[in-house]
DNA sequence: CAGATAATTAATTAAATGTTTAATTAATTA
DNA sequence: TAATTAATTAAACATTTAATTAATTATCTG
């Protein structure tokens, strides 16, 4: 709140506020980025959130696109921070992972958002990242799971592995992707506890949806 | 540079094209418009794809965003027809319901787009009247359902109907939505027999996962 | 056939925006 | 303390773009 002095005069201030700027500059750029379009938001509406000039965005990061690629870089190091990914020589948990995802969501609102936006709806860097990042060894290590859990005879055998991923994959993120609306239409309030109601919802109806029956074969 | 006149000269055309011009723009608005935000494209873009002058777009539709409502307006009119409501007196049938979106969803790709960009994502006349017409109807319609299929004993009582419902959707929409990430990264093509496939992996996942067990209840 | 009307393009305007520059002041260093 | 570097603003610059206007031509109407 009480951040640096807002002067209206030119000059170095006296505060020595070591990349302060720099920070408020991220972080205000968050703010509009995660709501509106590269396009929608300009280097004015930022640098004012922060309360510095506009000519700061290019002092400290060369040009608007260079402020977007800072910020994008900052978001992927906290996801990845926060997210464990399941070691590959271990079984997968499936609900340790839905529920460490749904906390990770619950935390951070704008991760759905931002996959959605860069992810699924524009083409460049940041989607191939991304889908490196995570969607490729993530996904294939589901995969793997799957094909595994039906070979076993845990899972139903009529089970395509893709859709099944998929399936789980859907359940656990669109109830965030679409929170507002969910929160509107359902009268839900998404927190902590929640996020681990839906985890544990999801693994109930999950598990019990592909679970091989016990006797006899499964049914249409 | 000189830039070639697209068309013709200036003066009415001689081909007498009705609405033809009209239409052209809604077309190449949609093109442009469910690829990018409304600020990143731009009026001549549109206009340009449609083969006539950007001026066309204030004669036929007075601005840019008169364009855009314009172009809303026939989207939200085509699902209406497509898609057939659950009449509220019969019991919904879950399986036609998902199976008659999936149809819709393969065949219109901009759907879930639009959704994520205007409902999900802004905040304007655009996303209320889509959540009255479409989430706020089917959304009780389909939390009564789940309500009175928990009390019928052919769910689970275990089971909290909104996250059930909101499970469902996700199953339902979500794939589609990430459409082009699924297809790259499961190698999944979308097309009409593929939205037949998921749409009974869904309902076969989903029955399964939510229907009671035979010592506590029917089974479907 | 002549004037009116409709549809279209070209040219222009005004506003917004990203970037660059020059001026200014604090901090650091020799 | 003097000189240099860093941080900041205001103003200028260049570009984009939505909207407006004028010019042009086909079609319609009497």
């Amino acid at each position: 709140m009480t951040t640096r002095p807002i002067r209206g005069n030119p000059g170095r201030p006296s505060g020595a506020g070591k990349d302060q700027v720099r920070s408020d500059l991220l972080h205000a750029a968050r703010g509009h980025f995660l709501s509106r379009d590269f396009k929608a938001v300009s280097v004015k509406q930022i640098a004012e959130s922060a309360g510095v000039n506009g000519a700061m965005v290019n002092y400290y990061f060369g040009s608007k696109q260079g402020l977007y690629l800072a910020m994008v870089d900052g978001m992927l190091s906290e996801v990845e921070a926060n997210l464990r990914a399941p070691d590959p020589d271990t079984k997968i948990n499936l609900a340790d992972f839905s529920d460490s995802y749904c906390q990770l969501l619950v935390q951070n609102p704008w991760w759905p958002n931002f996959i959605v936006r860069e992810v699924l709806f524009s083409e460049g860097e940041i989607r191939e990242a991304v889908i490196k990042k995570f969607s490729d060894v993530m996904g294939a290590l589901l995969i793997e799971y799957a094909k595994q859990e039906i070979a076993d005879g845990h899972f139903r055998s009529d089970l395509d592995p893709r859709l099944t991923i998929i399936s789980f994959i859907s359940m656990t993120i669109f109830p965030f992707l679409a929170r507002p609306v969910m929160e509107k239409v359902f009268q839900l309030e998404f927190n902590e506890s929640t996020a681990g109601h839906i985890a544990a919802h999801n693994i109930r109806v999950f598990m019990h949806g592909v679970a091989a029956r016990k006797h006899s074969g499964e049914e249409t």
